[in-house]
DNA sequence: TAACTTTATTCCAAAAGTTGAATACATTAT
DNA sequence: ATAATGTATTCAACTTTTGGAATAAAGTTA
């Protein structure tokens, strides 16, 4: 592998467009036919510009894609392997956090188990209808 | 999932740690029991400052333990799931790398298939025993 | 001890990433 | 056309990352 192995550098991009918390949770809320950018917005709580700017990162790395419709946008995930790497982000940080918590058993209220989903009301296509 | 979880933001750490390419390649020479420090330098033909540097990105996120033997160092994996993540990254690569070769399918040489190894040669304890 | 080998750290300047604010753009409704 | 809604872009400040150079530190050998 060459040091500048173009599989390489292509693979640090991808990880590198992911690297960010903003970045993971969009990708993390585009796993059921991807979200509407307003439907993130409000998941995730932060200025719509933002999230705009978060997007276009992960579209210039290739992770997904833009669809418009009508008013608004759809986003989804360009390939599910992408969601695969996501997923072993997420376990291995899991795995991580299980054993500092047995680490420091010192009985500290047990906490959420799973994990929560949105925080304001959405109004987008996908959530209005029901 | 809050805005500040503590797991998305700790896998955008371990993300933001992978999305290097030396530290990518790094992480993919350590795939079986490790690899010394000078092995390494001569197998990614940087600097030995920069190797060091990047080492200890990787530490500090926890990816990677380093072990004093004599006057070497061995770095290895701190834990095997931590290789998922990288093979999840270099597969999505590698799909997409064939994805776009098969756009550009204008008769370029096939090139080589399999993926390299070394480039100088190594005295690490382990290259030296042969 | 001195010399040598291997690895780690510090310093620093350049480059890249991040964000709020403002604004532009696209689409639909009035 | 104007207004309203949803999304994208630009700008400026700020923080972080990166890598070369120099040097320190740890361990070995003579």
């Amino acid at each position: 592998m060459p040091v500048n192995d173009p599989l390489t550098s292509d693979a640090a991009r991808i990880a590198r467009a992911i690297s960010h918390p903003v970045r993971l949770q969009i990708l993390d809320e585009l796993r059921d036919g991807g979200a509407y950018v307003m439907h993130l917005t409000s998941a995730l709580g932060r200025p719509q510009a933002n999230i705009s700017q978060h997007l276009m990162v992960l579209r210039e790395a290739g992770l997904v894609r833009a669809s418009r419709e009508g008013m608004t946008v759809l986003y989804q995930v360009s390939d599910p392997q992408v969601l695969t790497v996501v997923d072993a982000l997420l376990a291995l940080a899991e795995k991580r956090m299980r054993q500092r918590e047995r680490v420091a058993e010192a009985t500290l209220e047990p906490g959420r188990g799973g994990r929560r989903r949105h925080r304001g009301k959405c109004r987008c296509p996908r959530c209005r209808q029901q």
